[in-house]
Order: C-alpha cells, then sequence, then structure tokens
DNA sequence: CGACCGATTGAAAATGTTCAAGGCAGGTGG
DNA sequence: CCACCTGCCTTGAACATTTTCAATCGGTCG
C-alpha cells in the first residue's frame, strides 16, 4: 500500500536533499541540528510546526521500562510536530545534519497557503499511519522489512537504490522488530536477490517487482 | 433503535451514545445504517466526510490474502472517512445501528466552525494513531487487551463497567492478535481479579489501578 | 595495534499462532 | 416445550515466528 507516491517535488528526497522554498511563511524561524541532536522532547509543550527544509528528522517515544518506539521519518518539505495535546507525546531528533523552518501553529492557521498545505501534508501522514498500523498489526518480519525498503525507495524517488539515513535500531524499533529480525530479513533479502548491499547503509534494488511482492 | 443489538437485553452504552448537535452544517446529511452494514468501502471514492451521531462505527482493510486489520473504531461526535488519496484505502462498517452526518468535505472547508472542529477532531485522531502504533509496535497481548479495555472504558466516560459493542474477532484485529489470543488475555485479567465478565461484552473493571499498570 | 561501535550470525527460549475441540446462549422447527 | 442447530467464545496442545542471549565480524578512530 502505497500511498505518499506522488511525484511531487516536495517529497523527493535525495540523501542530502534540500526542499526549496520549503519554509512555513513569514512569521517562520530557520533552526539547524547536528546529528542526533534533540529537535524537541517528549513533555515539551507542542505549540509550534515544524518543515524540513534539509536532511531528515526521526519521531520517537520512550516507554517507562525503556522499550523504544520510532513512529516516523520525515524528509524534506515534509511537516511534523503536530499533535492534540499540549504537550508533545513524542521527541523528534535529527536523524543527519538538518535545517527546519519553525512557526508558532497559529500563525501559520492564518496563512491560507500554508495551512492548505499543513492540511494535504496531514491527510498524507494520516494514510502513512495507517498504512503503517497496518503492516504492524499484520504483515510478517520479512514483509515488513521489504515494505520499508520499498517506502525509502519511494520517498528518495529511486527505484533501484537507496541509502538509509538511519540505523538498524531506528528501523527495528520503526517496524517493530529487533535488531536482529531486521538484519536477518536484510541477508535474507540479499540472499534470495531481491536486493543488494553495498553497506548496510546503501542498499541496491535488484528485482523491484519481486521485492513488492514481499510487501503482501 | 439506538441500543446496541447485540441480541442481549438492553444494553446501555453510556456517554457517547448520542451527540447532541453532532452534524457537519446545513450542508449535510443524515443516513442511517443496519448493523453490519457498509457505510462506504475499500476503492471507493473518498470526497466525503462523516460524523457519527449515534452508534459505532468500525473502520476495517483487508489484505488480498484475507488478513483483516481494525484500524479503529468512531463513536457519537467523531469524525470518520478522513483520507488523503482519491479512493477510500479503508471501508466503514456500522458496528450497530448507527446514524451519520455526511457531507461534501470540500462544503465543509468552507465552514468555519465545522472546520475547527475538523481540525481538532483530526489532530486528536492523529495522537490516537501514535498511541495504537506504540501498542501494535511494542506492547505485548495482555497489554494490548488492558490497553484496549482502558481506551474503551475513557471513551464511555466510565471507570467502572464498559459494554463492548464489537465481537472478538474486531478486538483481534485492532490489536494486531489473534481472537484466540484476546479471549486468553481476557480470562487472564478476570483470573487475576482485574475485570470481571458478566458475559463477553459487558466487563467490570475491579481494579482499574492495576489494570492500568498493565497497559505498559 | 587495540578498542569500540554497529551489524551479523547462531542457538535457546518465549510469546503468540494454528489447529482442534468443547461450551453456552439464542433462535428455529418439530 | 424441547431438541437441535448455529454463531460466538473459550480452552487445550502442538507448532512457528520472533526474541533473547551470546559470540563474532568488520570497519573506524585514537
Amino acid at each position: 500500500m502505497r500511498s505518499f507516491n506522488t511525484a511531487s517535488p516536495a517529497s523527493t528526497f535525495a540523501p542530502p536533499a534540500v526542499a526549496p522554498g520549503a519554509d512555513l511563511g513569514p512569521m517562520s524561524v530557520r533552526m539547524s541540528f547536528a546529528k542526533e541532536e534533540e529537535i524537541y522532547a517528549q513533555e515539551e509543550e507542542a505549540d509550534l510546526v515544524y518543515r524540513v527544509v534539509s536532511g531528515a528528522v526521526r519521531i520517537t517515544c520512550l516507554m517507562a521500562d525503556g522499550r523504544r518506539h520510532v513512529a516516523g521519518f520525515h524528509f524534506a518539505g515534509e511537516f511534523f510536530g503536530l499533535e492534540s495535546g499540549e504537550q508533545h507525546a513524542f521527541s523528534a531528533e535529527a536523524l543527519c545534519d538538518t535545517v527546519v523552518a519553525v512557526a508558532k501553529r497559529r500563525l501559520v492557521e492564518r496563512d491560507g497557503e500554508i495551512e492548505r498545505l499543513l492540511w494535504i501534508s496531514t491527510a498524507r501522514e494520516m494514510s502513512r499511519l495507517h498504512a503503517h498500523m497496518l503492516l504492524l498489526s499484520r504483515k510478517t518480519a520479512c514483509e515488513r522489512v521489504a515494505t520499508f525498503l520499498v517506502e525509502m525507495a519511494d520517498r528518495q524517488g529511486r527505484q533501484d537504490s537507496l541509502f538509509l539515513p538511519m540505523g538498524r535500531q531506528d528501523i527495528a524499533d520503526y517496524l517493530g522488530l529487533t535488531i536482529e529480525t531486521v538484519s536477518r530479513m536484510m541477508t535474507k533479502l540479499q540472499a534470495d536477490r531481491l536486493i543488494e548491499m553495498e553497506d548496510p547503509r546503501h542498499v541496491r534494488i535488484r528485482h523491484g517487482a519481486a521485492l513488492m511482492d514481499c510487501c503482501e
């Protein structure tokens, strides 16, 4: 289920891609974050909207006993930080050196153009969340990893090769698996000649159609 | 007509039974659906917004090989049907006799008041989806069932007792478990004296604090 | 060179699933 | 009114997938 594969220029991502004009209107501010730096924290007040200008962002949540969950990743052009509560239930960190545009949510809500984009982005995000729930709820480990690779290739606007800006632990926490299982499935997909790994972060898709078949 | 016909005596489903004034503005239409009747189907065009007036709605998705996934349930006052694609990726069915308000999405977007409600509802739904992803990604079977019971009690505005308008299969597909596991966990929670089941759909919470501890 | 970090691999263990059977309540028809 | 069927839920036992625990590999950095 790939509902985000629109050839929208804002959703293309080549490793350190920049989304031209990905801002949040005249009242927004740009901020830079180093790799692994926190953009906002769990429990922090949530009245800002963010948009990735360049780089990549990870949304995470830590359970009391230490179990970690990655809710998603955001690339250039994408909005994030929208939550219903007063406080963030999740935290956001930069996966690599990243620039984001930040604005008070109230200000954005007055700008018709940005607001429209925000709606579109939100609707797309809802679809992504639904697809991801399906993955977490009913897919096998192998299907999850295959789906993840296809999703990433898609969001990078590529078909044949992809770069993973996140490590295995992030992937595992995103897919609801352990790091070992992710590793095993990557190895299996490679053994099955569907993909080829130059190194853990560079994947070449050898048989896209077959990989997609693995997604379900 | 508003009672949840489970073929059992008048079951009360307190607070969110009917949401007074839960409509979608002057351009909206009311529609009634019988138990298990389809409100919209997977693949159907998605340009309408829905709001539950009374009853309960289930959002489901069927995978090609028959695996089923329940994305959520909606009760009186709640919006549903918002999707980013042109077509619905999910279908919606009435859990019991249900009345919904329906409007063209474009019309709703012109009504300031409804639009505001829609934003709030959407943000809340996003939070719910995030919480649910965490559940699917990292919680054990027991934690899932306990979380589900607490969530349902919460949404019914109760602390001590709750009514489940859906069957075990729906719960299982919502929690990413099998019907047998759900049943076993319900039995376990009862054996542990945290809950008590009058019948499969009527649950009394005997020790709310302990049940909440089970949620994580 | 040695230490360290992330990724991979292997074997044992656990959690949840599958398959199979049985129980209970409601509805139907004799 | 009772017998029986049906649907839904529960229970049990074997099985499978994924996790856990532990060891190793390979590259990078000091």
